[in-house]
RNA sequence: UGAAAGUUAGCUCAGCUGGUAGAGCAUCAGACUUAUAAUCUGACUGUCACAGGUUCAAUUCCUGUACUUUUCACCA
């Protein structure tokens, strides 16, 4: 088509038409510039106080998401970041949906890391120098700086919430809420006093935590073998091995001999076999002639013990519970008992010497057995005179050694060997630590554990899976040791009797710490005279007390916040509705919280509870330091050091991506995904910036047409509006937000840019600017973007308030958020229509490929330099078509449903004959049509850049087509 | 070591109760210059992690393996 130009244009000076056609106008820009406008839009938020207002004065129900307070040390990563934008989603579709949302975020903030982080800022002789309440108050500021960084973090997301009111677990109102719950608990009788071992350090003569921990690779222990005389066989075993019983003994294996004195069982593995063999020891000999030995490790310890180890009876370790023996040091007997899959034949005998006092799995199958706990050992690692001859050796030196020999003595050594494996240091003075059991306070969930997993039955789990995950640990788990060595905690408000050590603990002395607390806070229990801390008559009842030092697990601090936050706050309610964290606390605050909330009123804090996964590198590996793969939330938002590489891409691209991905599981993100976010943030921008550009002109109070009056394509687009967003609706109901991402993205892509509005270019631009076709238009435009606005503004909340903020006519809402929630009429559902069309955008995209053979090959640009032949099969399709393709456009009463704007082409022509269509040079047949290509008739018009044979036809125009003609006279 | 979950195009996701796979983006090519650091059109992409089994038939059901993640336990 190489005439171009109609012939008056090529001899007059060209007149340009471009001023007369509508084309957008708007400030609102294609860029985010998410770097100065997002704080711009946060800083009207808060000035306007959208939040706080919507909050209170919504006419809904009150929603309560209650917050999972992130720990109050470090800058916050990827998995902070996505916590908090997912719940902050949820909360803005509840505020927009006309709940009172009531967001309270909250911070933890004592506990270990904090107290070592100050320890670690101090110099020596400061530290020696401490007090707990000089850490305290250390504690204090450090923990307040975190929580000011972290806050300010957060509030950069755009995230909701009462960030003027947090709740942190440091604050008198929060401490003084959890000792009423230990009060409670206690006096329910669910918290008790008993032994229990820790690790610990003899070197610095305190408890350690596992983070103070280290396990250097080179130590070595004195392990040995050792044989315990059976005293006494169960019935069972009297057939099997009852003719060896008389010199029968248990060989056990240990690193560490210095626990010996401890020792209380022999564990076995039932699910093991054991062996009785014949050592060949002869009959002087101190050494039991018989042993009983794990069957796998018969051959082992042939070669350990130098001797040939003939087995004469095999039985089942299960079998082998009730035997009794005696210790070889100590004149007692013990039982054989059933320990658990700890017991392995990877090393030692498949006999394990159980200490309670000295071990984990010692202590659990302990009180499993109920087996007292002896752990003579003193603070500096010295055994005590429980140890008998033992005494005042210490388990880290010379202990073994005489141990070692005493057993020899006894004949009951079998092997002895050096050791080598990981054992656990204390990290700060790099010595070894030990087991030792020490007085603690425990939860007793035995009390309530049935009441808590019925309480977990009914609790809405999300995914369902997180219900198989805390039940089990609820159902299995032990007691909880809620006290700990430690000054940065809340105390645990105990009283100790100077003379008899008993534990002063009553519902009057609970109150009045309680009562202190909440005024003082809880450095008055460290701060005040015992007198003081005591209420009447303990203060004067002539006795001597002395205020306990331990302080509370920070588990059950957080777990305390259903009582401190939602049962007490203002506009709360409790259960809440929703608590919503990493799948990692099923062991952590979901259960801490469930425990303590069924132990003092029998129910779950909450109503339902949902989970989500890790963040993770694009290839799906943890993020560590070490492998260089860690995302930065805020370098997402600012940029890196390189915005080449690393550009600021503001925070609603870091919410489109929580979004967009399925948090059930673990997720994905990096540099490829991040891109890809800001790809599809800029098409939605601009899908938007089109609508508000080409409303300028337009009032939806006064230009909007009836709907009546609407041509068709415009009914089917708000049909296919209802059905885009009640899919929406759907996705953020079920917390599915990656289909609200995909239907959007597919909204803005294929509904709006590719189809509607490319159709709707030559309705906005050319026609006169209240023309029926034109109007018709925008009205369908401005439910499009209204509804976009509201739909994208719990995700992409800026650029939706940004959109509002552009809106070129009056609302009577201020901010998007103000406005409510999704517009939609019923009276726009029409399926048919969805029916009658697709097969219409199809037909379309036939067309489209046809015209791309043709502009291939170069013989057209734009499609409006062609016109289509198009042949239709079915009758009844033909008629319709027939009808959307009148003779002449304008003359046509339906100035809209036009097969030539369908296809964006300057002429159809329904053919009767396929060969008519399939003659032409760029043809195709499909499924029931027959599409041809041709060059389109007439001239290029030169303000529609449609072709026409009218133009020249106007004296006045001579370069322009009837369209434009009439459209400059208001007429088309 | 045990337990739980996951593995569909380069990316994010669909694929209902079994009949050899889809969308958008990205990529590539082209058009337009009246959404212009924008817009439109077309094209391409996969042994549905791997190996077995059930079945006429498996991405879809079962088993095992690998990898990833989480969690717990442990080194007596």
């Amino acid at each position: 088509m190489t005439d171009a130009q109609s012939p008056a244009a090529k001899n007059e000076s060209a007149k340009s038409y471009k001023d007369t056609i509508n084309l957008l106008k708007t400030d609102f820009s294609m860029r985010a510039n998410s770097t100065k406008r997002e704080p711009e839009i946060q800083a009207f938020w808060a000035e306007k106080e959208i939040y706080e207002t919507l909050a209170k004065e919504n006419p809904g129900d009150t929603f309560v998401l209650h917050d999972g307070p992130p720990y109050a040390n470090g800058s916050l990563h990827m998995g902070h970041a996505m916590n908090k934008v997912l719940k902050d989603i949820i909360n803005k579709v509840q505020l927009l949906k006309g709940k009172k949302v009531r967001y309270v975020p909250g911070w933890d903030c004592h506990g270990l890391p904090i107290e070592l982080k100050v320890l670690q800022s101090m110099k020596s002789k400061e530290r020696k120098e401490l007090t707990p309440i000089k850490i305290r108050k250390k504690a204090k500021e450090w923990a307040m700086g975190q929580v000011e960084g972290q806050k300010e973090s957060f509030k950069r997301y755009g995230v909701w919430g009462d960030w003027d009111n947090p709740y942190l677990t440091m604050l008198p109102e929060y401490e003084a809420a959890q000792i009423d719950v230990f009060g409670e608990m206690f006096l329910k009788g669910y918290i008790y006093r008993g032994l229990k071992p820790v690790h610990w350090s003899p070197s610095s003569r305190t408890a350690l935590a596992e983070a103070e921990l280290e396990y250097p690779e080179e130590h070595t222990s004195d392990s040995l073998y050792a044989a315990f005389r059976v005293t006494n066989l169960p019935e069972g075993l009297t057939e099997t091995l009852g003719a060896y019983a008389s010199d029968l003994g248990l060989a056990i294996w240990t690193t560490t001999p210095w626990t010996l004195p401890g020792n209380l069982a022999v564990a076995v593995n039932g699910k093991l076999t054991y062996s009785l063999v014949d050592s060949g020891e002869d009959s002087d000999s101190k050494l039991p002639r018989y042993l009983l030995v794990g069957h796998e490790l018969v051959e082992t310890l042939t070669d350990k013990f130098g001797k040939a180890l003939k087995v004469l009876a095999s039985v089942d370790g299960k079998a082998l519970e009730h035997i009794q023996y005696k210790h070889p040091l100590f004149d007692r007997e013990s039982p054989v008992v059933i320990g658990g899959d700890y017991i392995t034949t990877d090393s030692g005998t498949g006999l394990v010497h159980t200490a309670p006092g000295h071990g984990q799995d010692d202590y659990i199958v302990g009180q499993k057995y109920g087996l007292p706990l002896l752990s003579p050992v003193d603070d500096a690692g010295r055994l005590t005179a429980e140890a008998g001859e033992f005494e005042g050796l210490n388990v880290l030196k010379d202990a073994n050694a005489a141990i070692i020999e005493a057993l020899e003595k006894a004949g009951s050594l079998l092997k002895q060997e050096p050791y080598g494996h990981r054992y656990p240091y204390d990290w700060r003075t790099k010595k070894p630590t030990i087991f030792r059991a020490t007085e603690q306070w425990f939860a007793s969930v035995e009390g309530f554990r049935d009441q808590a997993l019925k309480s977990i039955a009914e609790v809405t789990w999300i995914p369902a899976s997180g219900e198989n995950r805390i039940t089990p640990m609820v159902a299995d788990r032990s007691d909880w040791c809620i006290s700990r060595q430690r000054a940065w905690g809340v105390p645990i408000p105990v009283f100790y009797d100077e003379e008899t050590n008993e534990p002063l603990l009553t519902d009057e002395t609970i109150k009045h710490v309680r009562d202190i607390i909440a005024e003082h806070g809880a450095d008055a229990w460290w701060e005040m005279d015992v007198a003081e801390l005591l209420p009447e008559p303990y203060c004067s009842d002539g006795r001597s007390y002395r205020r306990g030092t331990d302080t509370m697990d920070v588990w059950f601090d957080s777990g305390s916040s259903w009582n401190s936050v939602a049962n007490q706050r203002d506009g709360m309610t409790y259960p809440v509705d929703l608590y919503l964290e990493g799948s990692d606390q099923h062991r952590g605050w979901f259960q801490s919280s469930l425990l303590t909330s069924v132990a003092v009123n029998g129910k779950a804090p909450y109503k339902t509870v949902l989970t989500h996964g890790f963040a993770l590198d694009e290839k799906g590996y943890k993020m560590s330091k070490s492998l260089g793969n860690v995302v930065d939330p805020a370098e997402i938002i600012n940029g890196g050091n390189n915005k080449k590489q690393d550009p600021a891409y503001g925070a609603d691209v870091l919410r489109l991506w929580v979004s967009s991905v399925d948090y059930s599981s673990d997720v994905p993100i990096g540099k490829t995904i991040l891109k890809q976010m800001a790809d599809v943030y800029r098409k939605i921008r601009n899908t938007s910036r089109y609508l508000v550009g080409n409303l300028h002109d337009f009032n939806p109070k006064t230009d909007a047409v009836d709907y009546a009056d609407l041509p068709e394509l415009d009914r089917y687009m708000l049909h296919r509006i209802t059905e885009v967003f009640a899919e929406v609706d759907d996705a953020y109901q079920t917390y599915q937000f990656f289909r609200f991402f995909q239907t959007v993205q597919n909204f803005c892509v294929v509904d709006l840019s590719n189809f509607y509005l490319d159709i709707a270019k030559d309705r906005l631009y050319i026609s006169s600017t209240d023309a029926q076709r034109r109007r018709s238009c925008q009205t369908v435009m401005a439910v499009a973007l209204e509804n976009l606005a509201k739909a994208i503004a719990p995700v992409l909340s800026h650029m939706a308030e940004d959109i509002w903020q552009n809106l070129p006519y009056d609302t009577d809402h201020q901010s998007v958020f103000q406005s409510g929630w999704l517009n939609l009429d019923d009276a726009w559902k029409q399926p048919a229509l969805a029916e009658s069309w697709q097969p219409l955008r199809d037909l379309r995209g036939e067309v489209n490929k046809v015209l791309e053979q043709a502009r291939k090959d170069k013989k057209i640009g734009s499609s409006l330099e062609a016109k289509v032949l198009l042949h239709v099969a079915d009758e009844d399709l033909k008629q319709r078509l027939a009808a959307m393709n009148p003779a002449s456009s304008i003359a046509a009463e339906n100035q809209v449903d036009q097969l030539r704007y369908l296809f964006l082409v300057s002429e159809v022509e329904l053919v009767d004959d396929a060969s008519k269509a399939t003659a032409l040079e760029y043809s195709a047949e499909v499924e029931g049509f027959a599409i041809g290509v041709g060059d389109a008739d007439g001239h290029k018009c030169d303000r529609c850049w449609n072709y026409s044979t009218t133009v020249g036809e106007s004296k006045d125009d001579p370069t322009i087509c009837d369209r434009c003609v009439n459209a400059m006279q208001g007429k088309f």
